[in-house]
DNA sequence: CAGGTAGACTTTGCATGATAAAGTTCCGCC
DNA sequence: GGCGGAACTTTATCATGCAAAGTCTACCTG
């Protein structure tokens, strides 16, 4: 047993670390998912099954539990039909999709911004005491 | 049993899919070793372990796996000495790890770019018979 | 028309892996 | 001399991404 608290940083929690990204939704940060999101962004009337596995390049099996999932999340619209006689299903972002969808790509491009800031050697001198810690 | 083949997307794998993202690593491609990572490359010095984890919101055990991650793929280097007389253990990234992450932000670059193409909708016509399938 | 192939998915099972919880070690202080 | 706390590491659990197999219907084809 230990009386132990959680070990987050310091204080309880205090304000979020400047690299904590919490803008990048588990659900949409997926290689797959992102894949299959963006494909839709570009096309307000949709894609089927068919076109999103290859442009995905994904197996049936992968591609049907992602549509699943953001499904599930509400991300996505997905509309059983039929073309000639075989079924065909149609994907479409919902509007809680292409929203959730610009909000996770301004936060990657926060990433990105972040990631060409350049922040000059601190000299060896004051190494562990607390040095300039983010970007301001 | 089945001599069922593999069922990925047309012809054997012809062209990868526009969406396919491949540059998106899995190590890196991760919202805690993404953070982890932007935040040591705009260090040329590195970080301690106390830093990190209040940079990137982390717990002391997930901050600690991550690292293993990825100094096992050989993307940071892990330094362990002693500040005052306590164990300080400072990360840095390695000139592989510098490049990846490099290639991996371009790749992150091309999936904003494809976000932002807006395809006109098909005429419903064409509707099912392989439509314009990417932006050129 | 029985059997084979193929398209369009769905289900299932496993292996990886992220996160939280607990454990360890050492130090300073009252 | 025991308690708290900093600085990690280890263990355990729970989610989930992925591939392989399964279902179902339609179209051939000898």
């Amino acid at each position: 047993m230990s009386k132990r608290r959680n070990n987050l940083a310091s204080g309880d929690n205090e304000g979020k670390g400047y690299f904590a990204y919490e803008g990048l939704n588990r659900v949409l940060h997926e290689k797959a998912r992102l894949g299959i999101l963006t494909a839709l962004r570009t096309r307000a009337s949709g894609l089927v099954f068919a076109e999103l596995k290859q442009l995905c390049s994904l197996t049936d099996g992968n591609l049907s539990r992602h549509l699943t999932v953001l499904q599930d999340a509400g991300l996505v619209m997905i509309k059983k039909g039929q073309h000639g006689n075989r079924p065909q299903t149609g994907a479409t972002l919902t509007s809680r999709g292409r929203k959730e969808f610009d909000a996770y790509i301004e936060e990657l491009q926060r990433v990105i911004q972040d990631a060409n800031i350049r922040i000059a050697p601190v000299s060896d001198a004051s190494k562990g005491d607390t040095p300039g810690i983010a970007p301001a």
